[in-house]
DNA sequence: ATACATACC
DNA sequence: TACTGGTATGTAT
């Protein structure tokens, strides 16, 4: 089915080295011999060379095609493709991936038994380390719509009910219904195939406006049940249940009941025979809709039978139940949903009895890990036909075979992706459902019939961006990297970006760039036209709307004297903190307006994150670095504060604004308490200039004013005393620190959450999850306080967190941090660890971050877990953790100053005079 | 930064 | 006759 606009991600195996040249490659030579005579999943047999492609074949890994005659059905689609120029290009990239398997077999025929021990013993202290990350605690819902755009056309139009019909057009299906199926006929599969395979198919062209006002409908159940829900698509959400679960213990059983009627659109008429209908086709339906439930059937008040209720229990199950339930009633459209401990296990769950049934995996190890045996590995969400390609030529068709065979993949795999393949070989996934991510890319594409001349190009070029600029404006983006896209009639796609100094928006701008993109082309294909059947223009690198502004100096400004304006990159990220800071300040001076706009960067922070527990004595170095981590622990809560809130107001759509107040005594019960009410906008840097007193970037001295402005609270300190403005930071720090759990707990939306920015420190951030491990672990240690650890030697060749961001410490600190044997202290859980590796100690802490950090980090949408890429790159970096800053990553980090902690002159105090040398 | 590839719906 | 469109992201260069 044709995605939503924010479909989630799930990370690629991807390679890119590909010689090729146009398309000579003709005769393909046969696949390397042992790997390709698997019977592949999808009940293929590859025969080398000739014969199937497993990129045409038949995808039956969805619902609803069992049983079906594999081998007509793709004879039918190899004889209808054959010979065409989409079925050469698929050849082509058939023996790409047979190429990438080739050698992918050679390393493996290279790897010793020496090596593979070694690995073995890897794989095995990451295995132990994840084992220690399992999370059962969460139930986690899977909801996805059975044969949505299809259901919602046979619901309107009762005629097609009992045909095999399809959603799309001759060219391509977004969904077919489950009679179609039987035939074949399946989602991404071009009409005039499917008709071959089922010559009465109907095929009804789609109704987006309908399916997506059917999806509002959805979601508003969705979130009676899990408010920060996370949709995938139109017709598919996840949905965390265990606070909904939680409550509904104490629920009355009228807050259980739910009618059987429509409240939908329909005539009292419509409805009440609607409700006849569904009364009958509900019990029709209740071996699936209400299986194995005791209080399932039907009650009716009334023996007349017009008005029946029905009571849904206290368990996970009553409860999904009941949401499916809802949504057939206000939809008349069947739901299918799993129930698991993680969003992966959910998505697989939720398939099993699909249509119209549910699957709850129980929350123990040994039925996860019973589960997972025999799952194909392709059924796992990120693992699509290459990787599954590429495994089963390893043996590896099910997820134990994934487990057995790890040591071999951690040397074939990238770290990413075997990282990946050993969290699905033990069933984890995410546990916690992050939110939406501001969108990365906006992009308009258009398959047309051959287009080769120039002026036709050109001005089809100009309709594309005009398109775009439309939805630009409508999403009030701005731009810096342009991107073309060509599809010729070979099918061969080609993408041309080019970044500007500056952000673009109108179509006259983009345009720019996109022509002399595609003029270039034209020009290097020349005398040749260009034959397109293809043309997209996409826009990247958005820039807040407000960073045309020049912006004040920030905190981060005086606290790295003289690097706040040296590079770009320290421009952009000194650009990033003060918006922060700004918004800091307009909560301070209670003009919080409201949603900034959508796509405003606010989630790039750095703060120094080695977090050690703290002994009776207090640390030295530490405590700079406490005070940091504090002091920016703090702000990025009231920043997470903002943007759960703003997430909210996105959320519900809501005009209403929600202003936080923050007291001056930063009290935090106080200053995390979300308080509803209008509020004037004003994320206006007049405010904040008028507001705040900053020292001067430069001299980092005092500054011509007569206050200061606290780093941690924000407020003007009415002194220029620094004894006076220092102790008044230490009160603020003590509030913040001392109560940790109230940060914590305060409010669901406006929990805090650790991440990792762009240069390797973890910041706080909204995250449910995240405090809830703090939580737990608080309970478990009590009084700890933030400090500083400094590893031994960065002795780790993997490269992870601490090599990276301790060097610059250990330059600045040396005495200090030759701490050796000093216990290592995850700074997520805070729980001492007994390990002084440092790889064990790193993949402890990317568990701990793992499920609720990194797949945000990654931009995810979902999945916590990405899917792996292809071979072993030489350097893993950390590139794969921070995806986000990924593309400016590399030089980032080489050029990008070291950490605030490492610019910082040790001393005694965690008072601000250290800062102004 | 760019190009390509994989993946999802 | 005829094989999408939108978004994210991993990997190599």
């Amino acid at each position: 089915m044709t995605a939503g606009r924010r479909s989630r991600s799930h990370a690629p195996l991807c390679t890119s080295h590909n010689g090729r040249t146009g398309r000579e490659i003709k005769q393909a030579s046969p696949a390397p011999s042992d790997f390709n005579e698997n019977r592949m999943a999808n009940g293929t047999v590859s025969t080398n060379g000739e014969g199937f492609l497993s990129r045409m074949a038949l995808n039956d890994n969805k619902a609803g095609m069992e049983g079906l005659d594999r081998d007509k059905i793709n004879k039918i689609i190899m004889e209808t493709s054959k010979g065409s120029r989409f079925y050469e290009n698929e050849l082509k990239r058939e023996q790409q991936v047979n190429q990438r398997i080739e050698k992918m077999m050679l390393q493996k025929a290279q790897i010793t038994e020496q090596q593979l021990k070694k690995a073995q013993a890897q794989v095995e202290r990451v295995a132990l380390e994840l084992e220690r990350s399992r999370d059962l605690s969460r139930v986690i819902v899977h909801v996805d719509m059975d044969a949505f755009y299809a259901a919602v056309e046979m619901r309107d139009c009762p005629e097609l009910k009992d045909k095999p019909m399809a959603v799309g057009s001759m060219n391509m299906l977004s969904t077919s219904n489950y009679h179609a199926r039987k035939y074949g006929v399946r989602a991404a599969m071009p009409g005039f195939i499917a008709k071959k395979l089922c010559p009465n198919l109907v095929i009804v062209p789609p109704n987006f406006d309908k399916y997506r006002a059917v999806s509002a409908e959805i979601r508003e159940i969705f979130a009676d049940y899990d408010p920060h829900f996370q949709s995938v698509s139109l017709d598919e959400a996840y949905l965390d249940f265990t606070d909904h679960l939680e409550q509904r213990q104490s629920w009355p059983e009228s807050s259980r009941t739910h009618r059987y009627s429509a409240t939908s659109s329909a005539s009292v008429e419509q409805q009440t025979e609607r409700l006849q209908e569904e009364v009958l086709e509900v019990k029709d339906l209740s071996p699936v809709l209400f299986e194995d439930s005791p209080s399932s059937s039907p009650r009716f008040l009334g023996s007349e039978g017009v008005i029946a209720v029905e009571v849904f229990g206290t368990s996970v199950e009553e409860a999904v139940k009941e949401m499916r339930f809802r949504i057939q009633q206000k939809t008349m459209l069947t739901a299918s949903a799993g129930i698991a401990p993680n969003q992966m296990l959910a998505k697989v769950c939720s398939d099993k009895n699909k249509p119209n049934g549910q699957f709850r995996l129980p929350s123990t190890r040994e039925a996860v890990m019973d589960f997972i045996q025999n799952l194909p590995v392709r059924k796992v969400s990120g693992i699509g036909k290459v990787s599954e390609k590429m495994l089963n030529a390893l043996e590896i068709s099910s997820c134990s075979h994934l487990g057995q065979q790890m040591s071999l993949l951690s040397l074939l795999f990238s770290e990413t992706a075997w990282h990946h393949f050993m969290q699905i070989s033990l069933g984890l996934g995410s546990t916690f459902i992050a939110r939406h991510e501001e969108r990365k890319s906006i992009s308009t594409e258009r398959t047309f019939k051959e287009l080769s001349k120039i002026e036709e190009q050109l001005s089809l070029c100009r309709e594309l961006c005009e398109d775009l600029a439309e939805d630009m404006k409508k999403e009030g983006l701005k731009g810096k990297t342009v991107t073309l896209k060509l599809k010729n009639v070979n099918f061969e796609v080609k993408t041309r970006a080019l970044t500007l100094a500056y952000a673009v928006a109108t179509v006259d701008e983009i345009f720019a760039v996109a022509r002399d993109l595609l003029k270039t082309e034209i020009e290097n294909e020349s005398p040749q036209p260009l034959r397109l059947r293809l043309m997209g223009v996409r826009i990247s690198a958005f820039v807040s709307l407000d960073d045309k502004k020049p912006l004040q100096k920030s905190i981060i400004g005086f606290l790295q004297p003289g690097k706040s304006d040296s590079t770009g990159i320290t421009q952009e990220m000194h650009q990033k903190l003060e918006k922060e800071q700004i918004s800091n300040h307009t909560i301070q001076t209670s003009c919080f307006g409201g949603p900034p706009p959508m796509h405003k960067c606010q989630k790039e922070e750095g703060i120094p994150w080695q977090i050690k527990q703290k002994g009776s004595e207090g640390g030295q170095i530490s405590d700079q670095q406490s005070f940091f981590q504090r002091a920016h622990a703090k702000r990025l809560q009231l920043l997470a504060e903002r943007s759960s809130t703003q997430d909210e107001g996105q959320r519900e759509n809501a005009s209403e604004m929600t202003p936080i107040n923050i007291h001056a005594e930063n009290s935090l019960e106080s200053s995390v308490k979300v308080h509803r009410s209008t509020a004037s906008g004003c994320f206006e840097n007049d405010i904040v200039s008028s507001t705040v007193a900053h020292p001067s970037t430069s001299g980092c001295s005092n500054s011509v004013s007569t206050s200061l402005t606290c780093p941690v609270c924000f407020r003007q300190v009415e002194t220029t005393d620094l004894n006076v403005f220092n102790g008044h930071i230490d009160q603020c720090l003590s509030t913040a620190s001392g109560k940790p759990n109230q940060i914590a707990l305060s409010d669901s939306e406006s929990d805090l959450d650790l991440d990792i920015d762009h240069k390797d420190c973890v910041v706080v951030k909204n995250c449910n999850k995240e405090c809830r491990v703090k939580e737990e672990k608080e309970k478990n240690s009590k009084d700890l306080e933030s400090k500083i650890v400094f590893p031994q030697e960065a002795q780790c060749s993997s490269k992870k967190y601490f090599d990276q961001m301790l060097l610059p410490n250990r330059g600045d600190n040396s005495t200090d941090d030759s701490d050796k044997g000093s216990i290592l202290i995850c700074p997520v859980c805070q729980l001492t660890q007994d390990t002084d590796d440092l790889t064990i100690f790193n993949h402890h802490v990317d568990l701990c971050l793992n499920q609720e950090v990194l797949h945000k980090l990654r931009g995810q949408t979902s999945s916590s877990i990405n899917p792996p890429s292809l071979l072993k790159s030489k350097a893993v970096d950390r590139a794969h953790l921070l995806p986000r800053q990924a593309s400016k990553g590399k030089s980032k980090r080489r050029d990008s100053p070291p950490s605030p902690c490492s610019k910082r002159v040790k001393g005694p105090h965690n008072t601000i005079d250290k800062f102004f040398r």
